[in-house]
RNA sequence: GCGGGUGUAGCUCAGUUGGUUAGAGCGCCGGCCUGUCACGCCGGAGGUCGCGGGUUCAAGUCCCGUCACUCGCGCCA
């Protein structure tokens, strides 16, 4: 007999009764009658009952066995009868007596429990992360993260793709994310960085010819942590395309992601391959005040900025007349809605840093509040009809600046929906974002900048870059957003080095900057390059979607907390100061801390 | 860097207007129990009320500061 096991904890059935058998596992939970004691064996694949019979040894053993201890018990299967069968359990048909049980390892009392389903402190979480890894919920969520990288691959190689891997240790790119830095032992004061993606490597790929390129590649930015957002590392299906439009790339991807979708969606909706909404970039800043919306909100946001036009209501008139929008969020079926509510909601925008957010209100098409009295009865109901409200919709209004009411009107957009209960959660409703403007003014700098990917082309070409006002170019950039998360942004990108030297120019950098900065690329560009194209989507945020989990740590192995600490491993760590002589570093620590290892006060170099 | 929330037993939480010895459930320890499956019953241990300062006759409760965790903003080509 194998020295562990002859079966797994969820492999017993009705017809093993009268086999003799070995099983491994957890102590799941004890139920100790005193002349009989019950224990839930648990291990990966589920749950056995054990039982220990009166005055038997096993007995003598397990009573004293707190729970999580690991242990191999082997005993005959019996059948637990109609009466005494646990139909929740797939083998709740029979039962272990034991006869042997060998203890492998006692366990502790636990800082916190595995069994059942309770809420514990994220540091205690983490701290203890191959505990609650045992706990069924993020054991099945990291299960479900295997299956649907595997679903990639196996969708990607199908689709023709071929699988290759980048070098972790590169050089350090000035645009983009703050970047892990390596220092190098034999070249002192020079670091490598940890990619923030495989960016330029994937494009060297489709110069070397390799024409279509995946990669379940990490990547790794220093920038500060949200929900949806790890701290320092995470994974993208990384791919890129040669000889490709934006079309051909939309056409590669949305069946794998549908497909993975569909897979694992149980049931919910997913948005077909090939139907993907195109949404221009303006048009989503202004339908949706943002550029990744999610679209299983139905409500809509309109410019209204016309209607205010010499309107009694001064204030909308004034921020009209002096060239800036208000835009209308409606909030369908809000006649009963309480005037506490659209005060909260015009309290929750201040406390946003906004100006406000005003509102007009119906019952019975009865108008009410300020704005609706001050605009006038008859322009109002203009309004109303424009927007096609019934008698029973009211509105909030974003004023201000474009940039800033399209984003408190998306805001608000999101609110609305999540307060009335109009998003549904049947569904993964999937969108292109598409027509990123190239350039940006940046406000702070004074200057035309990237809006996005540099290495994008730019719609037009070189023809666009010479004659057009730069912030009316549009580039080949899009994102793909799913349920209001962007899951990626990609790009047809540029492949030509006078076009390249010409955006670079606009956004105020020499064509020498671009030789330094981007040599690898730039030179590869001169010697024949095909068009190519790609995109990056993000498997954190794909398993997220389908585990249904609100934070992006539920979905990982072992995540770092929001401050980008690993609490199990104690990383960062200090080092000692041998390890920084030979690295070349001298600390400097922060004025008013010491530090706490002798070891690594300023090293003597 | 900034703003919001939370912090009371190992864990989940209650704790009134500031007022006697800070409670409950789970877990833990001891005892009882031969059919449970969140087993049950009896008993017990366990507290720097995150930390520091202040107000007060009196602070878990009020004020200030600080720390931890978290959500958001900034940041994220």
């Amino acid at each position: 007999m194998h020295a562990y096991r002859t079966h797994s904890c969820a492999e017993l059935r009705e017809s093993d009764v009268g086999a003799r058998v070995k099983l491994s596992g957890w102590v799941h939970r004890k139920r100790d009658h005193g002349g009989v004691l019950f224990v839930d064996l648990r291990d990966h694949y589920g749950l056995t009952q054990i039982v220990a019979k009166a005055n038997s040894e096993p007995l003598a053993i397990l009573e004293h066995l707190r729970a999580e201890s690991v242990v191999t018990i082997e005993g005959e299967v019996v059948s637990r009868g109609p009466e005494a069968a646990n139909p929740n359990l797939p083998t709740g048909a029979i039962e272990v007596v034991a006869d042997l049980v060998t203890i492998q390892s006692a366990a502790e009392e636990l800082p916190l429990p595995v069994a059942g389903e309770a809420e514990y402190p994220e540091d205690i979480r983490l701290r203890y992360r191959y505990l609650d890894l045992r706990r069924e919920r993020l054991h099945a969520n990291i299960l479900l993260r295997s299956q649907v990288i595997s679903s990639i691959r196996r969708r990607m190689i199908d689709r023709g793709f071929t699988e290759f891997q980048t070098p972790i240790l590169t050089a350090s790119s000035p645009e983009g994310a703050r970047d892990y830095l390596v220092p190098s032992r034999v070249h002192p004061g020079k670091f490598y960085a940890l990619p923030q993606a495989p960016q330029m490597f994937k494009q060297l790929i489709m110069v070397a010819g390799f024409d279509r390129y995946f990669q379940i590649a990490p990547c790794f930015r220093d920038e500060d942590a949200r929900a949806d957002r790890s701290p320092g590392e995470f994974y993208q299906l990384d791919f890129e395309m040669s000889f490709v439009t934006q079309d051909d790339v939309f056409e590669a991807i949305e069946p794998v992601l549908a497909g993975v979708f569909e897979e694992f969606a149980n049931g919910k909706g997913v948005t077909p391959a090939g139907e993907f909404p195109r949404i221009p970039y303006k048009e989503a800043m202004l339908k949706y005040g943002s550029d990744k919306p999610d679209l299983r909100n139905p409500i809509l946001i309109s410019d209204v900025s016309d209607h205010f036009r010499g309107s009694g209501f001064g204030l909308f008139a004034r921020i009209v007349e002096g060239g800036d929008v208000v835009r209308a969020i409606p909030a369908p079926g809000t006649a009963g809605k309480s005037r506490k509510f659209f005060d909260d909601m015009n309290d929750w925008a201040r406390g946003e840093g906004h100006a406000g957010l005003g509102y007009i209100t119906q019952k019975d098409g009865e108008l009410g509040g300020p704005i609706a009295k001050n605009h006038g009865e008859e322009a109002t109901r203009k309004l109303v009809e424009a927007l096609g409200l019934g008698p029973d919709d009211g509105i909030f209004f974003a004023a201000g600046k474009e940039a800033q009411a399209a984003k408190l009107a998306g805001a608000a957009r999101t609110r609305v929906g999540e307060e009335l209960g109009l998003i549904a959660d049947d569904a993964f409703k999937f969108c292109w974002i598409v027509d990123f403007p190239m350039y940006e003014y940046d406000e702070e700098a004074k200057k035309v900048d990237f809006s996005h990917n540099p290495f994008s082309m730019p719609q037009g070409g070189l023809e666009a870059l010479e004659q057009k006002d730069p912030l009316d170019i549009l580039a080949f950039q899009y994102d793909i957003v799913c349920n209001g998360l962007e899951l990626s942004s990609g790009a047809i990108r540029n492949h030509r080095p006078d076009i390249m030297y010409k955006a670079f120019e606009i956004a105020g950098y020499t064509q020498a900057d671009v030789d330094t900065n981007f040599a690898g690329m730039i030179n590869a560009f001169k010697f024949g390059a095909p068009p190519h194209g790609g995109s990056a989507p993000g498997i954190d945020r794909i398993v997220m979607l389908l585990a249904g989990e609100p934070n992006i740590r539920e979905v990982v192995l072992f995540p770092m907390n929001q401050k980008a600490e690993d609490l199990m491993m104690n990383a960062p760590g200090e080092v000692t100061a041998k390890q920084l002589r030979e690295l070349h570093i001298r600390l400097v620590p922060p004025s008013g801390t010491a530090p706490k290892d002798p070891a690594t006060a300023v090293a003597p170099e």
